[in-house]
DNA sequence: CCAAAGTTGATTAACTTAGTCTAGATTCCG
DNA sequence: CGGAATCTAGACTAAGTTAATCAACTTTGG
């Protein structure tokens, strides 16, 4: 059940981007420093993001990535599933990309254990994940966040 | 977040050994039959439980596999972890296996953002598995399981 | 024009996953 | 005892993933 050092560093970069949303971009060079970051790696991490919509970037004297939407816009989960992939332990639970069991026996039944089992694992890790913004994060939130409410009405809160 | 084909066939296997507990030694060929896994693959997977004391085995004619413990004192969170390893998003907030965050910026100070919100995660799926017994798979269980008091009494049930 | 910065794709070493195969050790039965 | 059934153990492999590294571009600002 890990995330990878990818997701790992995009996290840690999302940090350094989050505190600086709305001010100067920030360099590659300058992210990779202050979270240790191997910079060529974290290149590939930043494009990623950046093709993904998530980041926006200008090249050149000055250039620098910046978040595309504010922070409290962003979550954990939208960020790891675009690193790692889906959040759900097995494909045939997962809201993002679902897939059907091939070779299960219970495939055609209507309860398999494992699914039973699995989609707990996925709502919990998904009712996490996509509740936990990016500004939440920045501030190192172990304490309940926000209103789900407010955020629950803008859709994408949990469909890992 | 994926769980591994190894951690799924062999929890496919310990649902038909929860339907035989107290039986017949069920045999690995019965048993990827049933589950239309691999037999050599089955093979590697059985081995494993049975050295993790999960499983017992006997040999010969009319051999096969057993399950130690009664179904209702395993859980499905203790399964993974001897076939994928720990539950844990990241290494700094496993119960089970931690290890020190090297490079992290944030390893001396008191709180990484990661971390806070990895344990958060960590504390979920540990406390879904930790209390889902093979009783409980096997019966293909959604709904709530059984008084998580008396079995948390026996220890051993969040120790990701 | 040129230096600073992002963009892209090729390449790599180590590891993991998901198997397969072979040879051997036990056990039971006749 | 002999042999068939069954588990045990470990070597081997092909494909994929992870975590990088490198080099050659393109864009931008001054």
């Amino acid at each position: 059940m890990r995330i990878s050092k990818k997701t790992e560093y995009g996290l840690r970069a999302l940090l350094e981007l989050t505190a600086h949303y709305n001010r100067v971009l920030l360099q590659r060079r300058e992210i990779a420093r202050r979270q240790q970051i191997p910079l060529e790696y974290l290149e590939h991490i930043l494009l990623r993001l950046r093709n993904a919509g998530v980041l926006s970037s200008r090249r050149g004297v000055g250039g620098g990535y910046s978040l595309i939407k504010p922070p409290d816009r962003l979550t954990l989960g939208q960020v790891i599933r675009i690193l790692d992939g889906p959040l759900a332990p097995i494909g045939c639970v997962s809201k993002t990309a679902y897939q059907k069991c091939r070779t299960c026996p219970y495939a055609r039944r209507k309860r398999c254990p494992l699914q039973s089992a699995m989609a707990e694992v996925r709502n919990a890790v998904a009712g996490i994940l996509d509740n936990y913004t990016l500004t939440d994060f920045a501030r190192g939130a172990t304490r309940k966040r926000v209103s789900l409410k407010g955020r629950r009405s803008r859709g994408s809160r949990s469909g890992e």
